[in-house]
DNA sequence: CGGAATCCTCAACGATACTG
DNA sequence: CAGTATCGTTGAGGATTCCG
């Protein structure tokens, strides 16, 4: 942890400081329980079907999947591209915003790692439940 | 966006990627209502005392900035230092690790803030009060 | 297949009062 | 000053059913 680093980030934090915290607006649009494991299971296969998604997020209701693609789309993270058929077909891909933020997170991605390998549970532990 | 650094990125989640995702790791330590703005908070000025904290992070009440500060502590990222006094005086600074996971956040910072100045409201807005 | 509608539960959070 | 204890509230999320 270098000093100097640290107190130039800050001065620059407080320099560009607008009247609501940014990482705050990124966590309100991040933040919800499933938006990471959708944006993450996007990334690991852009262009998913939204039964195909809700298999591979896993353990996710139709009421929660659909509320966070909606507002993964209005916030511009995620496309949807409907294909005119019987039966239809709907599909979901990361715009750029959405590509960027996953990019983003990877810092948090490798401060995360670092720490698990280092402490065990968090404070606040969830159940983690995994089929075989 | 530049598709080869996403793809590589991509990669390489997938290879280091743990059972349980790492940004979901860091998010379950800092996601909570109150932990960033005390984080940040702390960052402005280290070493602030409970109700010099209190008053800072605004509109916070006894019970939650307590149990954040003890999970903050427990998760290493706060240090609680305690003067044996009378009255008893207390306060808290950012541990080396708190340091990095607010560097770590700069990103989102970044990120959030590009995102602010173009589009308004998120999704999910929070009641944002402040006195004047 | 891809959702929408409805109802319900629980845990995070808030409010208030009290204390060493 | 720096909290703890207790109780009340609310909204995110879950469960279930139904639909074009």
């Amino acid at each position: 942890m270098d000093p100097t680093v640290f107190d130039q980030k800050i001065a620059y934090f407080k320099q560009n400081m607008p009247p609501q915290c940014p990482i705050l607006y990124s966590l309100k649009i991040i933040g919800s329980k499933w938006k990471i494991p959708i944006l993450w299971h996007l990334m690991l296969e852009d262009g998913q079907h939204y039964n195909q998604l809700k298999r591979t997020v896993g353990n996710i209701t139709n009421t929660m999947l659909t509320k966070s693609l909606r507002e993964l789309e209005h916030d511009g993270l995620v496309r949807r591209h409907s294909y005119e058929t019987v039966p239809p077909a709907v599909t979901y891909h990361l715009t750029d915003l959405g590509k960027s933020l996953v990019l983003t997170m990877g810092e948090l991605f490798d401060w995360g790692k670092a720490l698990e390998e280092q402490h065990g549970v968090p404070t606040t532990p969830t159940s983690n439940r995994e089929e075989s």
